[in-house]
RNA sequence: GGGGUUGUAGCUCAGUUGGUUAGAGCGCCGGCCUGUCACGCCGGAAGUCGCGAGUUCGAGUCUCGUCAGCCCCGCCA
């Protein structure tokens, strides 16, 4: 290999070595008679310096100066030289690399590139174009520092993992990407089979079958950094295609999985950051989440914690909260402090709070301001002193301190205030940077209902361990989130081992014998031959390096990431595919784009 | 599917109450410059104001529609 050294290695310990460095044209200034080359790599820059005073003798000037006005930004380019000391007065003490320079003494063009769409090298003033130009230009905006960064501690992340994991005897292995479309959960991507044709694939939405039968094939300790696929709108922090770091056990128990997990989690910080983290993590109930946090994922970063009020108000005659109440619903609230707030929130702010309580899915939102030591707004005269009272003091309710009250049904109305909450942490800026909180949810219920069609729902999926007797009312599930910063960084539980559990579990779901037996079957029946206890946990690698980055979408850590509408705009994909190759499939679209619009306004008209 | 927001030069943006030839910084091109480091200085080229209608004597600016990016709701067992 030519290349003798990176552009982030050289130090003055370098000094004099004859080197060969090979990499991109980040910045030049050509001073007329001496011109700098910022050369850069993955690992740093270090400057190249063209010098007609003080070239060794041999050196042939004028065809290096030619060469080098060939050495467009962003070329790949290289150079040979020896490395000097900077002149007295000119190292940059920035740059790792600032104390020495690289004569150069020939330079050659590897790969010239066209003039970069946009600003490739760090600024001062960091100038990103918008996210479709960077995604065009994917493989240009990868050689940004920052993206470097991601991808390199995402690189760091599953090494040490694994690193971990096969220290814990934990097999890696790797699970179909073509499956068997299941009907629970999302929306699967779908893949014609040739051979059988009218059949499908589908992208699996997690190994979890796979896995669990993993577990019955007696391979106790499993992982994988496994591609999942949900056909579902994408957010910030949802992609199309993402990644779990995936496990599972077998003669286990829950604190089983935590253990390993903050083990994993522990050894990973120190690698990365050379810390110790506080384990065990702690434990909040989901219950206790949701009343006073209003999340099944709380950010416990900060306070502006609910207040039951429910009883506090029980005979107030403000007509909502009764009928609310009555038809068994809740009342809480909220004390935005005028400590917190600094008496920054008006009248508009206010407004704007309803308007986004609304937004959330609340009925409304009641506010109160305390005011010469009374709870005072539009609607306390709905209310009685001795109410107002309770509620001030239920509430710690101090002079100035603003009240919002949230009424409804349990779940929505504790989410749709969790959403509220957030919002006024972060408009008033109370979440602390820099601080990581991990913390397990515990407690979580087997079931939900569904308020409107009375139907069960899996609170994680269908293939929990239920805790006690299905049918009864509050039947838990062992199962379990771990969550970070107000984020579900994954979920675990111990699933069910026993066949005839896990059909009752479909038939609570509202599944026949037969869909359960067409659907299922292959599996129920993997679990009638000796399925051990067992259990495990998936961690989404995307949001997890996301966080302890601070960046603000898991796009920002794919190297090649969909857009919003679930499109490449790299290799503009999806796209359409020739004819023949559906027709061998047997498969014909009906998508709009695809009609003929002649005729179809024809026979409209008709 | 719904709500919000943005769209002006290659990139990031400004553009007043509707009014002459649409501007700036960076980048690009040409010239000058022997110690810079986002070098500097001088000069230059570069625009379907997302697209389509409408109002108007006149539209980047107002109205309607539409497309695209992003954020949120729905959705994500």
């Amino acid at each position: 290999m030519k290349r003798t050294n990176t552009c982030g290695e050289l130090r003055k310990s370098d000094l004099g070595k004859e080197v060969c460095l090979q990499g991109w044209v980040r910045f030049s200034r050509d001073h007329g008679g001496v011109a700098f080359i910022d050369l850069a790599d993955r690992y740093g820059i270090t400057q190249i310096v063209f010098d007609p005073a003080d070239l060794p003798s041999e050196t042939d000037a004028s065809r290096i100066s030619d060469v080098m006005k060939k050495f467009t930004r962003e070329s790949a380019v290289s150079v040979n030289g020896v490395v000097r000391e900077r002149v007295e007065g000119t190292a940059d003490a920035r740059n790792p690399t600032g104390e020495i320079e690289v004569l150069i003494s020939d330079a050659e063009i590897l790969g010239r590139s066209k003039i970069p769409p946009f600003e490739v090298g760090d600024q001062k003033e960091g100038v990103l174009p918008n996210e479709d130009v960077r995604m065009k230009y994917r493989y240009l905006d990868l050689r940004r520092t920052e993206m470097i960064e991601a991808i390199t501690i995402r690189s760091r992340f599953m090494h040490l993992a694994r690193q971990y994991l096969e220290s814990k005897d934990f097999l890696e292995v790797e699970t179909p990407i073509l499956a068997r479309s299941t009907p629970e959960g999302a929306r699967d991507f779908i893949v014609p089979s040739r051979v059988h044709s009218g059949t499908f694939y589908a992208l699996p939405q997690s190994p979890q079958l796979f896995k669990q039968m993993l577990m019955v094939g007696s391979i106790d300790r499993y992982y994988q950094f496994a591609r999942c696929f949900r056909d579902e709108d994408s957010r910030k922090d949802r992609q199309p295609e993402f990644t779990q770091l995936d496990m599972e056990m077998s003669f286990i128990e829950e604190k089983d999985i935590q253990d390993v997990i903050e083990g994993l989690i522990s050894f990973v910080w120190d690698g990365l950051y050379g810390k110790k983290l506080e384990v065990p993590f702690p434990r909040i109930g989901y219950t206790e989440a949701m009343e006073r946090f209003g999340s099944d994922k709380p950010d416990m970063r900060y306070g502006l914690e609910f207040v039951k009020l429910t009883d506090v108000v029980k005979d107030v005659p403000y007509e909502i909260f009764q009928r609310i109440m009555k038809s068994g619903g809740i009342v809480a609230g909220i004390n935005v402090s005028a400590e917190l707030s600094g008496g920054k929130i008006g009248r508009n702010d206010i407004d704007r709070y309803i308007n986004y309580a609304k937004k959330v899915g609340l009925g409304g939102l009641t506010w109160m301001k305390i005011q010469d030591g009374v709870p005072t707004s539009n609607i306390t005269k709905y209310f009685t002193p001795e109410i107002l009272e309770g509620i001030k003091n239920e509430m710690k309710a101090e002079e100035g301190d603003i009240l919002f009250l949230v009424a409804g049904p349990w779940k929505s109305t504790y989410e749709g205030g969790g959403a509220l909450r957030k919002k006024i942490a972060e408009d008033l800026d109370l979440v602390p940077k820099d601080v990581f909180q991990f913390f397990w949810l515990v407690d979580c219920p087997m079931f939900e209902v569904d308020p409107v069609s009375g139907k069960y729902d899996a609170f994680h999926h269908p293939f929990v361990k239920p805790l006690g007797d299905i049918d009864g009312k509050a039947c838990g599930g062992a199962c379990f989130d771990i969550c970070l910063n107000g984020n579900e960084l994954g979920s675990g539980s111990l699933r069910i081992n026993d066949p005839e559990i896990q059909k009752a579990v479909f038939r609570k779901l509202g599944k026949s014998d037969e869909d359960i037996e067409e659907e299922f079957g292959f599996f129920v029946e993997a679990l009638s031959y000796g399925a051990p206890p067992h259990g495990g946990i998936a961690i989404g690698v995307d949001r997890f390096i996301t966080i302890i980055l601070g960046k603000e979408t898991i796009r920002d850590v794919i190297a090649f990431p969909k857009n919003k509408k679930a499109v490449s705009l790299l290799d503009n994909s999806p796209a359409k595919v020739p004819e023949d190759k559906l027709e061998e499939l047997q498969i014909m679209t009906l998508s709009i784009d695809d009609l003929d619009f002649e005729t179809v306004e024809e026979s409209e008209e008709e």
